[in-house]
DNA sequence: CCTGTTTTCGCCTCAGAGTCGATAACCTGC
DNA sequence: GCAGGTTATCGACTCTGAGGCGAAAACAGG
C-alpha cells in the first residue's frame, strides 16, 4: 500500500449467501437460526462479515464452510449489494448477496441451527433477508431459460423424470418431461450416459440415464433480437 | 442504532458509474482524466465515496451531479461489487459499480476534465476500472434483447432508422432496420407519434416517429424454455 | 412524370411447444 | 417362460411466433 490514506468514508461489509438447492421436489434455501440479538430466534442467511486479506467470494466460502461442505456448492454468483442505511440496528453495515447452488445428490451434514426452508414457505428473516432471497430465486429462474444453470441444481446423473422434477421445482410449476427432453438435447445441453436407471418398484422400462454435458455455465442465445449479420464470413467484426 | 457494536471488519466503499450513452454512432462511455496520485493522468469512471447516510445509489447519483446533470440519467441499475484486495494502491476499497444510460438527445455540459470514449477505444484506465466497462456493456447488450431498455439509449421520438442506429452502436454490429421495426412493435414496445420526420436533405418519403411506449423496464419474456401449463383456463396452479 | 429514398407488406423458413400414438423395456403373476 | 400391466422413449404431425429477404407502395423534389 503507498500513495496516502483512502479518501472514502468505511463501513462494516458483510457477505451472505442465498443457498438454493432442490430438497424433496421444493426449491429450499439454507437458514440458520439466529440465537443472538438482534433478531434473536430469527432465521437468517449464512453469511458474515469480510476477512481483512479476503475478497468477498473468499470471505463467503470460509463462513459457508461452517454450514455445508464448499465442494458441493456447483455454482456461486453475485447478486447484489444492499446498502439501506438501518438495515442492521447495530449501525450501518453493507452486504453483498451471492447466489449458491447444490445438486439434490448431495446431503450435507447441517448442525443444528440450520435447516432447508421451501422458498415458498419462508418463515420471517432477519433483517433484509428476504430481499437477497427474492432476488436469488428471481435469478436463477432467468438464467434457467437461457443457459445451461441447470447443471448445478441437477444430479450428476438423472433420468428425464428426474430433470423434470428438479426443474419443476426450480420455476415453481410443471413442465413436460418430452419438451424438456427435446429441447435440452437440441440445444446440447444433455447427452445420455449410456446407462439405465434402476428399475426400481412398480416395473416398467428403466429410464436412460443423461448428464449436463458442460459443467459451466453457457449461455444459449435468448433470441436475439437482431444478431450478428451471419456469424461466419460477412466482415465487419470490429471489436475485442 | 442499538444492541451492541458492529461485529464485521468496516472497509473504505466507493461507487463508481460506467455512464454509456450513444454518441455520433458509436457507443461511448463517459471518463475523467485523474489529476491527481494514484493514477494520475489516467481515465477514471466517475465516482467515489459514500457518505454516511446515503445509500450507494443516493451517493452515486450525487457523484454524478458534478459531472452530468443526474435528470438526464433514464437509467440506472447496480452491476457488481469487487473486492480485490489491490485494487486500490492506497489500501483496500470494496468498489460497487453501476450502469448508467443517457439518451444521444441530451448533449450534458462536460467539466473540462471530462469526455466521452467509444467503447472500442478505450485508454488505459485506472484501477480495475475497465472491469466495470466491460461488465456494464455485458449487461447493456444482453438486456437489450429481452428487455426495453432501449428506451433508455434511445431518444424521445425517432425514426425507425435512427433506433436502428442507436441500437447498432449500442450492440457493436448492424442490425435490419425491417426486422427492428417488426420485433419491437410485436413486442408492443414502440408506437408511432403519428408525426412524420422532417423531410431533410435527398428527399425520400418521410420516415415516421416513433416513441418507446414504456420508460420503464418491461421484460420480454426470453423463450422460455418451458412456461407455465397455459396461462389462463386450464387449473394447476399451484404455489406461490 | 420520373427518380431516389424510406416504409410497409407478403412470403419463406425455422425453432419451440403441444399432442398423439407406436414401440421398447421392464415388472409381476400365473 | 409367457401374458399382461407399467413406464420410458421416440417419431410424426401440427400450430404458432420470429427472423430473413425482397418486392411493392408511399412520398418529396426536381
Amino acid at each position: 500500500m503507498s500513495a496516502g490514506p483512502v479518501p472514502f468514508p468505511a463501513y462494516p461489509h458483510e457477505v451472505l449467501a442465498v443457498v438454493l438447492s432442490v430438497r424433496g421436489d421444493t426449491l429450499s434455501v439454507l437458514l440458520w437460526r439466529r440465537s443472538q440479538a438482534p433478531h434473536a430466534g430469527r432465521w437468517a442467511l449464512p453469511g458474515g462479515g469480510v476477512e481483512p486479506r479476503l475478497r468477498l467470494r473468499e470471505a463467503l466460502s470460509r463462513h459457508l464452510a461452517t454450514k455445508v461442505d464448499v465442494r458441493e456448492i456447483a455454482w456461486l454468483e453475485q447478486v447484489a449489494t444492499h446498502s439501506r442505511v438501518d438495515r442492521d440496528p447495530r449501525g450501518r453495515v453493507l452486504a453483498t448477496g451471492y447466489l449458491a447452488l447444490i445438486p439434490p445428490d448431495t446431503e450435507p451434514a447441517l448442525p443444528n441451527d440450520t435447516s432447508w426452508f421451501p422458498v415458498t414457505q419462508l418463515p420471517r428473516l432477519a433483517f433484509d433477508h428476504h430481499y437477497f432471497v427474492e432476488a436469488a430465486v428471481e435469478r436463477l429462474r432467468a438464467k434457467l431459460s437461457y443457459t445451461n444453470i441447470g447443471f448445478a441444481l441437477a444430479p450428476s446423473e438423472f433420468t428425464i423424470q428426474r430433470l423434470r422434477e428438479v426443474v419443476s421445482a426450480a420455476l415453481g410449476y410443471d413442465v413436460a418431461p418430452t419438451n424438456l427432453h427435446r429441447v435440452m438435447t437440441r440445444r446440447g445441453m444433455i447427452e445420455p450416459t449410456g446407462a439405465r436407471s434402476v428399475p426400481g418398484q412398480g416395473g416398467g422400462r428403466p429410464a436412460a440415464l443423461y448428464r449436463f454435458r458442460e459443467r459451466t455455465l453457457e449461455i444459449t442465445d435468448p433470441f436475439a433480437v437482431l444478431r450478428p449479420p451471419k456469424a461466419d464470413s460477412s466482415a465487419r467484426a470490429g471489436t475485442s
